[in-house]
Formats: structure tokens, C-alpha cells, sequence
RNA sequence: GCCGACGUGGCGGAAUUGGUAGACGCGCUGGAUUCAAAAUCCAGUUCAGGCAACUGAGUGGGGGUUCGAUUCCCCCCGUCGGUACCA
């Protein structure tokens, strides 16, 4: 009986539905364990090869915690909103939501297509009204509650409103933009514009002006990476810094929840390092500088004090609101046309580019109240108005920046630090004795900092504090595509919460995708649904991607509630997620924000635990191959890729080339033979009557290959349908695993895969006889076939536990390989090998388990238990080895003493001769590994 | 630039706590079976030298710790991910 993939996963999907055989409920004896993934955007190219490895992972492991007796939940959904349905439905007049809907049926089937238990009435789709419902009705507690930093803890904003009203702002400790200060009765004073401004700056959601990379000609805003060198990536239009008022979500406010929790995360210390540098908290001070002829005071924040009697300028983020103030006419000029130049640089480069010391200088002084100097103010593309308080006391002594700034302009550097008792220490380090630096003289650098804040505090100037380097999210977008916010204003633009009850506000109905006019979302032009009857007006910008993903799994626990984001007999049932699958590239993003709204449920006592996710696994992209031919662009030629050195590279150009066009893809000798160039032409008609250039005597045209994105824009992407329908889901489960560790990038190669299938039918082989019947033996094992199975169920139990699929599989095959050989068919050592691969492969697990007389499926047996006696030897195999290097193996009894063992080592003939008249040193026995002899 | 990860045969990778480097699979070579092919089976396969026994080298590069380093430490190079409006 041959092993027919196709017709038994056809025939187990059919049985599980039927059985609901993935149906988790949430009232049960056993003990629960969640297991996530990271949700996909459902993209129109659809599901390809590297997407189910997570699932893959995650799903294997589901169904071994089921084995093992747990309540396993492991759902799925969809990140349904997002800019490419926005971007196709402009370019074609598609709805989002048709095309994404279009989308997320293929992905259902493709997912549904490789066996995955997942408890499909689960299902969630964050573009869906009675999901974002949620999203929005957490939002509005977001905007209705505001931070009390003395508790640490959200409040709602009514207690903040009946505070203002009887104390004004005495006794408050919250986080807020800026510290505020005033009476109760100048509380009850101010008007309703002046309230909401005033409650704006402590909401957990709210309105500000923020920067945004504005493009004119598209009408649009783009993230920094769209722009490229000052334009637009699509088009190659200007792009400007633009400020616009927008809601931000004010994340920092639990920036040290934020850190200190990670903690007791099981993550790995990788992802827990770039979340705690992402979120970069710096201990220092904040110091207030005067300026000359104003009473402004410019804020800085500085993490070395210790170090401002060498702050010999300031340098203010070009963004700065007093620069047009602080501009003397005289430098008007130039100021002006370095604000052009910065208009034109994205933060990134601005970042990045270390090396171009840019600058202005603004006319104006500052005074240094410690040295009684007068200390220029300057402005410079390095210094961001989202980082700490856009100014900095600059001391070119001891920082890099500053320095480099400093020897560009010409501008004074004082010494402060004598670091001679500290070889090696650079400039950045807290170490060193202070100099040049009045009554810090002589002192160590950690106790100068303590004393100057002292100082600072003393001076009425500043005081000790704490910065964080994360800032608050931006939350608004000007697309359609997204959640609207639930908020209207009335003809002052005071905002106002939607009624509760009214959710969800449902997006309008367009025809016209793209932007409305003066910067404003497309929503503008449903302007029945803008102006409200009464005069309000609702706000037009809708939500950012991370709005629906911030909270989804919570979702799942109860997908269908229509009264609560899920029910608390539900939540106090999963409590949260035990395993958390994705990918790095959300390791701060994502994962930051879900963190933050889950603490922020937690405040509010919606749910029971702090952290959402506990522990997590990185899984690594695989990655395609990326062909490209290369076309000169004045000559419109092609040219072989080992010629590009004889050609000026900027007059070359890649274009894409569709994978299955191209011979041997993915290596060296990448070509196009004959065949593939009247492919290509076919192809991409346009190039028809472009010439070939080869290179001499070679009827290979060479392409260039590199490791890429799988895309639909690279012409490289790999279905699984394909693979599946050629080999079955189970093997391209098996093989997914196979090809290495989770966490690791990795080229998709289908060539590899054979070696998996055929390993499937030996498996299956195993189970039949001669003549292809199904047949095994109820004889008693032998003690070699027993050893076999109980080493297969240590490996691959331990290797699932530490999330080691790849050895796993191999482990399959060893076991096969190792029966085979042995002719063995019996029944107690196959049985508990099928549950034990069941997970893996699935159909033919439940296939073999059926055939094997059993009327329920696998997926509800019990997992086989280790029996170590199985695994005990008599003797074991010491690799011999003189001064580090292996010689020879010998065997020993395994209870033979380490005295014993060096002895016969040293009485070894075979050995003399690498000992060559040397002396025995040392004889190292490290018992059941090795044993080396030390010669010299 | 900054933060994080990774780098082992022709290829994907294994080596779990510092203890036989290359498990398992692909590919390749030779053979069996076949009219032939596919499929299957058997043997070999890190590199260099040698008919062989064997000898030497070898885990991105350089240095260090150790009886012993793919594994730990320092420096360098390369690739990938993130860098706040791609998802």
C-alpha cells in the first residue's frame, strides 16, 4: 500500500471538522496553556513559504501539550487593516475591505490546507466593526483616564477634574508633556478650550503637534523609510518636516513598569535588551539655562551634570519652538536656509549620518550660571525634538557629538575630566577626576554628579531627574484603512468621548481613497458623516496598525462576547498567553505596545495578570531568492552579470527576474539559457528587441542572485499550496522544521525536500508488508528495539521542550532508519511512535492510529512515558585523546572507576606511539565522555 | 550611526553543561535492479597528500584563557532584523 498524502489529509481534515475535534472550550478540568502567533496581514500575494513556519512551530506544540493533558487554546486571525489595501484600492478603486476580505479567504485556505488545530470560531478580523468596537472602546478609556505617578497607576480623569477644582494642581504627581502649575480657582477660570488643553496633557490619549514627514505632491504623510535622500521613495517627490496636530498615546508614562517588568519574562535576554534600549532610561538632570536680554529659559536634560562647567554652547533641535525668537537678524538668513536644508532630511538620516556635522548658529546667548559665560546657541540636525526636551548643554570635552560639532565650528572646548588615572576610558565613560571645574575640583566623577545636582537643586535651577529615551506614540493617521477614533469636537475644537453605547463608529463609505485636500484623511470627503446635525464635528484621521494588535489575543479568549473586549469568566480562565510565537522584526513595536495596553487593562482590573505574553520564540524569516538581470540604461542592453565590472555601476540598473526563469537560482552560476531569455522577453514585452550581452565563448547569461524578502514585487515568492499539493501538508510541515533552527533565517530551498518525503514512506513502509498490507506483530519487543523507541521519545520530547524542531525530525529518521533495520513491525514499539510523531504529521498520524484499530483520533491519546531502564549500556565508547587531539576509541565497562581507566589508558600500546618518549603529565578522565593524556 | 542576532563541508544544518567537529537530509560519485528511464536499494563523500594504513590542516579573520574552545573573553570583517507612519 503505497503512502497517498492527498486522499488521507483529505480524508482526517473532513473527520476533525466533522468531530470538532479542534473545538477548545473554555470550562475545563485540565490545566489551560495558550499558545499564540503573531496574526498576518493579509497581503495580496498571498501566504507564502516563510509565513507557517511560526505556525508550524507553535502548532506542533499545541498538540504535544494536548498529548500531554493540557487545555491548549491556539487561535488565529487577521491584522486586517493596513496601507497596502489602502494603496490598491487608490490605484484600482477596490474597497479595502473587498480585497481584504478576497485576501483573508485565500489565506483561511491556504492555512486550512496544512492541518493547523486551530479553533477556527475564533477566528478574529481587527478590520471587522464588532472587533474594533474594542479597539475603540479601549481607546476612549485611554483618553478618559490619565496617569498618577504617586500610585503608579491610571486613574480616570473625572478624579483629576475634581482635584483641579478643589486644589488646582497641588499634590498632583502625574505624568503629563510638561509640569503645569496653578490654583483651583484659576481651575474654575479658564475656559473650555483652556480645560481640554489642560486635560490634554495628562489623558493617556491625547492631542498634540508632532512632525511628520509631509509630501506634497502625493498628499500624504511617509514613514521614514518611504522617503530616500530628502524624496519620496514612490515618485521621487519633495518630502518636508511638517507639524500637524495629532493624538499620541502616552506610552511613557509607564516607562518604568515597562522595563522593570520584563524581568520575569521568559524572553530572551536579546529581546529583553533591545526593549530596555528602546525604551533607554538615563539617570541625570534636568537644568534650566538663562538667556541673555529674555526671560525664556531653555531645559535640558543631561545624564553628566558633573560635566557643565565644560557646556561651552547649546545646540536646539532645528525644531525648537523659540528658534525663530532666538534668531538675531543678523543670522536670519542663515538659519533660514539651514531649516530649508533640514526640512529635507528624515530622522533616520539625520541619525545615521554621524559624519556631516551640520549646524546654525542663532545669534543668541545662553548664560552658564557655573562659569558666568556667555554660551552661544546654535541649532543642529542631531539634536530631536522628540528626544528629551530638544535642547542640549553641549560639552564637546566628553561627548563624541558634541565634539565633532564643536572642532566644525571653531567653538571653545574646556577639559573637565582628567581621565590619566583611567587607561582606556573614552570619552562617554563616568570615570576620571574633575578639573577646570570650580568647587568640583579634585572629585571623582560619580560624586561630582551627586553634588552638582545637589547644586543645580540649591541654585533653584533644575533638579535630579529621570529620562527615558521611549516616547509617545503618534496614534494618528490621515488614511482610510483604519479604525476611526471616537471622538467628535465642538465649533472651538474642544474633543469629547463618543456615548459608550453608540460603538462602534463605523467607517464611512467612500468611492475616492486618496487624500483629501490640506493634509487632511480621505474620511474628510464623507462629509455627512463628518458634520454632525448639531454642529460637531467627528474626527477624520483613523488609527495606526498597532491599534488592533495591541490587544487581539485577548480577543480570542472570547471571540464572539458582545458586551465586553472578552468576557472576565473567560480572561480568569486563560489568564494570558503562555507561549508567544513571532517574528524580531515586532521585537519592540509590537510588543511594546501590547505590553502597554495590557498594564493599562490591568490598572483598570480588566485583567488578571501585568504581562501579556510569557514566554516568547523568535522565529527567523526564511528568505528567497532574489534573481535580478542587469540593464544598461543609456545602451538599453543587458549585460551579463560577471561584466557589470566593465560598466560605470550608476549607468546599470537590476531588474527583477521571475525565479522560475532562471537556471540553478540561488547560486553562482545563476543564468538565463535560451529558453529563459524568450521567457523573459514574453515576459516583460517591452525589453523584446533589447540585445544580450554575454560574455566571451559563453552561452550562459549570468544573473545576479541575492538573499531577499520573499515579495510579490520580486517575483520570488514560493506558495505552500504547490509544495503541498506535490508532497502533502506533513511533509511540508516535516520539512519546514527540517531545514534548522526556528529562530534562524534561512533560505527556502524546495530542493531539499525530498529527503523528508522519502523518509515518510519509509515510515509508512514500516506498517505493511510484503505484500502491502497493513500488518504488524504482537510479539514482545527486543531490547534493541526497545532501546530505539524510548531514546526516540527522550530526544524528541526534550527537543520539543527546548523548541529544537530540526533535530526532532532527525530523530524520526534516525528511529526509522534504526527499525527498518532491525525488521520490526511490532505493535508496542509502533503504536506509541505514531502518537509520537502525530504532531509533526498529523493526517498520516491519525491514518496509521486508525488503521491500527482505533476508533478515536490520535489527537486525544496520551503521550508515551519514558522508561530510562531502556536507555542504560553496559559499556561505552571513550574517545582517547594525547594533548587535545583524539587518537583512537576504545571501549570500556560503564561502571569501570576513573583510576582503572587511566591505568589501562596508560598501558595502551596502540598509544606509545603518539607519547613518542615523552612524559605522561597528567591523565584527565572525565567519566562517560572522554579521557585525554597529557604529554611534554 | 545606534541596538540586537548570526557566520561550521558543494548546500540546509548537528554537536543541549568547555570534552570524538560534520548527526540527519540534499547534492555529487560508483554500483545493484531495468530493454531504458523513473522509483528503490547498497557503498563512498570536510579539505590537501597517499593505492592504502595513515599524515597534516580545519568551525568568518586575528589574539587570549584552558589538559582540551564551534562553545568563554578581547579586537576586526561580513550578512540579516529593528531604528518609532511597511506589517
Amino acid at each position: 500500500m503505497q503512502y497517498k498524502p492527498r486522499d488521507i489529509e483529505k480524508k482526517w481534515k473532513t473527520f476533525w471538522e466533522d468531530k470538532k475535534i479542534n473545538k477548545v472550550s473554555n470550562q475545563s478540568d485540565k490545566p489551560k496553556f495558550y499558545v499564540l502567533d503573531m496574526f498576518p496581514y493579509p497581503s495580496g500575494a498571498g501566504l507564502h513559504v516563510g509565513h507557517p513556519l511560526g505556525y508550524i512551530a507553535s502548532d506542533i506544540y499545541s498538540r504535544y501539550k494536548r498529548l500531554r493533558g493540557f487545555n491548549v487554546l491556539h487561535p488565529m486571525g487577521y491584522d486586517a487593516f493596513g496601507l497596502p489595501a489602502e494603496q490598491y484600492a487608490i490605484q484600482t478603486g477596490v474597497h479595502p475591505a473587498k480585497s481584504t476580505d478576497a485576501n483573508i479567504e485565500r489565506y483561511r485556505a491556504q492555512l486550512e490546507n496544512l492541518g493547523f488545530s486551530f479553533d477556527w470560531d475564533r477566528q478574529v478580523k481587527t478590520s471587522d466593526p464588532a472587533y474594533y468596537k474594542w479597539t475603540q472602546w479601549i481607546f476612549l478609556q485611554l483618553f478618559k483616564h490619565w496617569y498618577d505617578t504617586a500610585v503608579e497607576k491610571a486613574r480616570p480623569i473625572d478624579e483629576l477634574i475634581e482635584h483641579f477644582a478643589a486644589h488646582g494642581t497641588d499634590g498632583i504627581e502625574a505624568a503629563g508633556s510638561e509640569e503645569l502649575s496653578f490654583t483651583a480657582a484659576e481651575w474654575k477660570a479658564k475656559s473650555a478650550v483652556e480645560k481640554d488643553g489642560i486635560l490634554m496633557n495628562y489623558r493617556l490619549a491625547y492631542r498634540k503637534e508632532t512632525y511628520v514627514n509631509w509630501c506634497e505632491t502625493l498628499g500624504t504623510v511617509l514613514a521614514n523609510d518611504e522617503v530616500k535622500d530628502g524624496v519620496s521613495e514612490r515618485g521621487g517627490y519633495p518630502v518636508e518636516r511638517k507639524a500637524m496636530l495629532q493624538w499620541s498615546l502616552r506610552i511613557t508614562a509607564y516607562a518604568e513598569r515597562l522595563l522593570n517588568d520584563l524581568q520575569a519574562l521568559e524572553w530572551s535576554e536579546a529581546m529583553k535588551k533591545m526593549q530596555s534600549n528602546w525604551i533607554g532610561k538615563s539617570v541625570g538632570a534636568q537644568v534650566f539655562f538663562e538667556i541673555k536680554g529674555s526671560d525664556r529659559k531653555i531645559e535640558v536634560f543631561t545624564t553628566r551634570p558633573d560635566t557643565i562647567f565644560g557646556a561651552t554652547y547649546m545646540v536646539l533641535a532645528p525644531e525648537h519652538e523659540w528658534v525663530s525668537e532666538l534668531t538675531t537678524p543678523e543670522q536670519k538668513e542663515e538659519v533660514a536656509a539651514y531649516l530649508d536644508y533640514v526640512n529635507t532630511r528624515s530622522e533616520r538620516d539625520r541619525m545615521s549620518d554621524v559624519k556631516a556635522v551640520t549646524g546654525a548658529f542663532l545669534g543668541s546667548y545662553a548664560i552658564n550660571q557655573f562659569t558666568g559665560e556667555d554660551i552661544p546657541i546654535w541649532i543642529g540636525e542631531y539634536v530631536l525634538k522628540d528626544y528629551g526636551t530638544g535642547a542640549v548643554m553641549a560639552v564637546p570635552s566628553d561627548d563624541d557629538r558634541d565634539h565633532r560639532f564643536a572642532e566644525k565650528f571653531d567653538l571653545k572646548i574646556i577639559d573637565v575630566i582628567d581621565k590619566s588615572k583611567y587607561p582606556g576610558a573614552g570619552r562617554h565613560d563616568k570615570l576620571g577626576i574633575m578639573i577646570n571645574s570650580g568647587f568640583l575640583n579634585g572629585m571623582e566623577v560619580p560624586d561630582a554628579i551627586g553634588l552638582i545636582i545637589e547644586k543645580i537643586e540649591e541654585m533653584g535651577i533644575g533638579r535630579g531627574q529621570v529620562n527615558y529615551k521611549l516616547r509617545d506614540a503618534i496614534y494618528s493617521r490621515q488614511r482610510y484603512w483604519g479604525e476611526p477614533f471616537p471622538i467628535i469636537y465642538d465649533q472651538e475644537g474642544v474633543a469629547y468621548a463618543m456615548d459608550e453605547k453608540d460603538l462602534p463608529l463605523d467607517l464611512p463609505e467612500l468611492e475616492d481613497f486618496k487624500p483629501a485636500s490640506a493634509a487632511k484623511s480621505p474620511l474628510a470627503r464623507a462629509e455627512e458623516w463628518v458634520n454632525l446635525p448639531d454642529g460637531y464635528t467627528r474626527e477624520t484621521d483613523t488609527m495606526p496598525g498597532f491599534a488592533g494588535s495591541s490587544w487581539y489575543f485577548l480577543r480570542y479568549m472570547d471571540a464572539k462576547n458582545p458586551d465586553a473586549f472578552a468576557g472576565q469568566d473567560a480572561i480568569n480562565y486563560w489568564q494570558d498567553v503562555d507561549l508567544y510565537v513571532g517574528g524580531t522584526e515586532h521585537a519592540v513595536g509590537h510588543l511594546m505596545y501590547s505590553r502597554f495596553w495590557h498594564k493599562f487593562l490591568f490598572d483598570k482590573g480588566l485583567v488578571p495578570t501585568k504581562e501579556p505574553f510569557r514566554k516568547l520564540i523568535n522565529q527567523g524569516m526564511i528568505q528567497g531568492i532574489i534573481e535580478s538581470v542587469i540593464y544598461h540604461k543609456e545602451k538599453r542592453k543587458f549585460i551579463s552579470a560577471e561584466l557589470t565590472g566593465n560598466y560605470d555601476e550608476e549607468s546599470l540598473t537590476e531588474i527583477p527576474v521571475h525565479i522560475n526563469f532562471v537556471k540553478d537560482y540561488g547560486l553562482d552560476h545563476s543564468h538565463l539559457d535560451e529558453a529563459g531569455i524568450r521567457k523573459f522577453k514574453e515576459w516583460r514585452p517591452e525589453y523584446d528587441k533589447a540585445e544580450f550581452v554575454f560574455a566571451e565563448g559563453s552561452k550562459q547569461f549570468k544573473t545576479r542572485s541575492e538573499i531577499g524578502k520573499m515579495s510579490k514585487s520580486k517575483f520570488n515568492v514560493v506558495n505552500p499550496d504547490d509544495v503541498v499539493e506535490r508532497y502533502g501538508a506533513d511533509c511540508f510541515r516535516m520539512y519546514e522544521m527540517f531545514l534548522g533552527p526556528v529562530e534562524q533565517a534561512k533560505p527556502w530551498d524546495t530542493k531539499g525536500i525530498d529527503g523528508v518525503s522519502r523518509f515518510l514512506r519509509k515510515f509508512w513502509s514500516m506498517f505493511f508488508n510484503k505484500q502491502e498490507q497493513f500488518s504488524l506483530s504482537e510479539t514482545t519487543p527486543t531490547r534493541e528495539e526497545l532501546k530505539v523507541l524510548h531514546q526516540t521519545i527522550k530526544k524528541v520530547t526534550d527537543d520539543i521542550e527546548r523548541f529544537s524542531f530540526n533535530t526532532c525530525v532527525s530523530a524520526f529518521m534516525v528511529a526509522t532508519n534504526e527499525l527498518v533495520k532491525l525488521g520490526c513491525d511490532k505493535r508496542d514499539i509502533l503504536e506509541p511512535l505514531v502518537i509520537l510523531i502525530s504532531p509533526f504529521a498529523p493526517h498520516l498520524g491519525e491514518e496509521l492510529w486508525h488503521r491500527m484499530g482505533h476508533n478515536d483520533s490520535v489527537h486525544r491519546e496520551t503521550y508515551p512515558v519514558l522508561n530510562e531502564e531502556y536507555l542504560v549500556e553496559d559499556s561505552v565508547t571513550y574517545p582517547i585523546a594525547v594533548n587535545g587531539k583524539t587518537r583512537i576509541t576504545t571501549d570500556f565497562p560503564s561502571d569501570t572507576s576513573n583510576k582503572d581507566l587511566e591505568n589501562a589508558v596508560r598501558a595502551m600500546p596502540e598509544l606509545q606511539k603518539y607519547i613518542d618518549g615523552k612524559t605522561i603529565r597528567r591523565v584527565i578522565v572525565v567519566p562517560g565522555r572522554m579521557i585525554n593524556v597529557v604529554v611534554g
